[in-house]
RNA sequence: UGGGCUAUCGCCAAGCGGUAAGGCACGGGGUUUUGAUCUCCGCAUACCCAGGUUCGAAUCCUGGUAGCCCAGCCA
């Protein structure tokens, strides 16, 4: 893992630690918390955030907590915590403990009262609608609850009975006592519990109330002993919400929150909200569909979890509001992947080609290299024969400029084998190349040809040894770099994301493969084997990405 | 036009008063049985703008400008 890695840039939140520790804050201690509400999947966003707050941790001796933000069940699910746990783990980190903030619901209650008894939180009963009129403007003051001067036994009296469930849903709200003329809106007498009578998939039914996100987070946080509240710059304006809530109630730590600028990637989406819609509405194939920018959608695709790890500490931690270019994370899959993934041949748009002065039933075994740099990863054995299989788009009869492949009357390299030469094109009747008649020079295997310069170098399969398979060819998700900025995002979605290849032909030896293996098909991409739809009959792979192309 | 935050190369990003790191992208040369890889070279007299302080400013001060966030009983 890179945490344990001397770290190219720093960052200000690096900084702030350092200083924390040097100055023996919170005792020298470094403890963070990754907080996602399980109501979808981790995104690549939430890698960033993963990555910082255990790689902080874990760079500072320190630890870091997996905490499920659960206060609103009308949306979370198990299902989203579990791929939650698998997906963080996937990448590479381990929790020191798990919590949920519903764990902390009793606690969260007494704290709740405590306020009360304090003077500083009443019970409301206007409704949602009022509460906003009465909550004023940007520019003007709000004005104050008729039941703001509730006297603290009743306002007791009436957060019971809203716990004790004799209260219809929004009939009353548990507000802090604050300032209704703040500048800052979020501290006008903020909601701190609502009443809400919805089956809660870890408490069940034992609660009617749940709290809110402001007044459950920073408690939680101090709860877990959290010394850096680390979170997105949306959350900037709550902070002096966070430090009032705690700066009123006796909690075990006082943990500091910290903000930095959520990930925006162009090209794709990255809002729970708009990933949820594009799976319910059918515009993807679930939340692990490879085109979509979430951790199991990129583990699909073929996408390593060192490559994401990579990713995040690329892109750093700061405080402006930036978009990373798609090729950022692009070429951190194809960095790793050239290193690491084993080469293979296949084709895509088959044209057939016999070898003329072949011999009809030959059929000899070359040994070829698994990696073109690294002898380590071994070799592997391909069949050559008399028909022979390229990429339709290797031959051109009237060729672009500087086009290096097959030509007729030229001569080409097979890759690892033979370089052959094209003698006679053959049509259908309808026009169309269905055939390619060359000739092959026997002394060209392993060696360069006397007297001449064969430039092109193309792969191939052989016709007879050759396995079908699916090839789902991926592209950006999204039309344009920011698909938030239209009116409706989906407006922009790209038809062509997804081109599926059905008769595609690929060497034997991927007959072997498994289940999220990788591989580079020269010449084409890197691709992985579908995890879901791949199997021994059937293979199917995945475009993780393509190779740079400096021609086209 | 309330409050908060941000502004360094096309995109990220170091820098924290001593004279602009690095990555991606891009352009060019070399190697190459992947038009891949690898490799070499180039790529901000300049840090949103205008003043000021200083021997010296991206860094400090003053005043502007632009962008982002906040008016859920979401997180």
């Amino acid at each position: 893992m890179s945490a344990a890695e001397t770290p190219a840039s720093s960052n200000f939140i690096r900084h702030i630690i350092t200083k924390d520790i040097s100055d023996n804050k919170h005792n020298g201690n470094v403890i963070t918390r990754f907080p996602p509400e399980p109501n979808g999947y981790l995104h690549i966003g939430h890698a960033k955030s993963i990555c910082l707050n255990f790689g902080m941790a874990a760079e500072f001796k320190g630890s870091c907590n997996l905490r499920f933000d659960d206060t609103n069940p009308e949306k979370e699910s198990i299902e989203f915590m579990q791929a939650i746990e698998q997906d963080v783990q996937w990448l590479g980190f381990n929790w020191s403990n798990k919590h949920h903030a519903s764990d902390y619901f009793e606690q969260l209650y007494d704290y709740a009262v405590e306020l009360i008894k304090q003077g500083n939180a009443y019970v409301d009963s206007l409704s949602a609608e009022q509460i906003r009129q009465y909550r004023g403007t940007l520019t003007e003051p709000g004005k104050e609850s008729p039941d703001r001067s509730r006297t603290i036994e009743e306002n007791l009296a009436l957060f019971s009975a809203m716990r004790q469930g004799e209260f219809d849903d929004g009939q009353y709200v548990l507000r802090a006592k604050i300032d209704m003329a703040s500048p800052n809106i979020n501290m006008r007498d903020p909601a701190l519990y609502r009443i809400r009578r919805v089956h809660h998939q870890r408490t069940a039914d034992q609660w009617c109330i749940y709290p809110m996100y402001d007044f459950t987070h920073c408690i939680s946080d101090a709860i877990e002993g959290i010394t850096h509240s680390l979170c997105t710059l949306e959350f900037e304006a709550h902070r002096p919400l966070y430090e009032w809530v705690l700066d009123k109630l006796q909690t075990p730590a006082q943990p500091q929150q910290i903000e930095f600028s959520r990930l925006q990637l162009e090209y794709t989406v990255v809002s729970k909200r708009k990933l949820a819609q594009l799976v319910n509405e059918n515009h993807v194939n679930g939340w692990d569909d490879p085109r979509m920018p979430t951790i199991a959608g990129l583990r699909r695709a073929g996408y390593t979890s060192a490559s994401i790890r990579d990713f995040c500490e690329r892109i750093g931690i700061t405080k402006k509001d930036s978009w990373i270019e798609m090729g950022v994370l692009e070429n951190c899959i194809r960095e790793d992947l050239n290193e690491n993934a084993p080469r293979a041949m296949a084709v895509l748009h088959p044209l057939r080609i016999v070898i003329e002065n072949y011999p009809d039933a030959q059929e000899e075994i070359l040994e070829v290299s698994n990696h073109p740099q690294k002898p380590e990863l071994g070799t592997r054995k391909i069949p050559f024969s008399k028909v022979i299989l390229i990429e339709q788009d290797d031959f051109a009869q009237t060729p672009p400029p500087k086009f290096k492949r097959l030509i007729e009357g030229g001569e080409v390299r097979l890759r690892s084998s033979y370089v052959i030469k094209c003698n006679e094109i053959i049509k259908n009747d309808a026009g169309n190349i269905i055939e390619l008649r060359c000739t092959y020079d026997p002394d060209t295997l392993g060696k360069k040809p006397e007297g001449r310069k064969v430039k092109g170098v193309i792969h191939w399969v052989s016709e007879q040894h050759a396995l079908d398979a699916e090839i789902r060819l991926y592209d950006r998700l999204f039309n344009v770099a920011n698909p938030e900025s239209e009116n409706n995002f989906l407006d922009v979605v790209n038809p062509d994301s997804l081109q599926t290849l059905n008769h595609c032909k690929v060497e034997a030896s991927l007959a072997n493969s498994e289940a999220g293996n990788l591989f580079q098909f020269e010449r084409i991409g890197y691709f992985c084997v579908d995890s879901k739809d791949s199997s021994a009959e059937k293979l199917v792979f995945n475009r993780t990405v393509t190779l740079r192309d400096t021609w086209s």
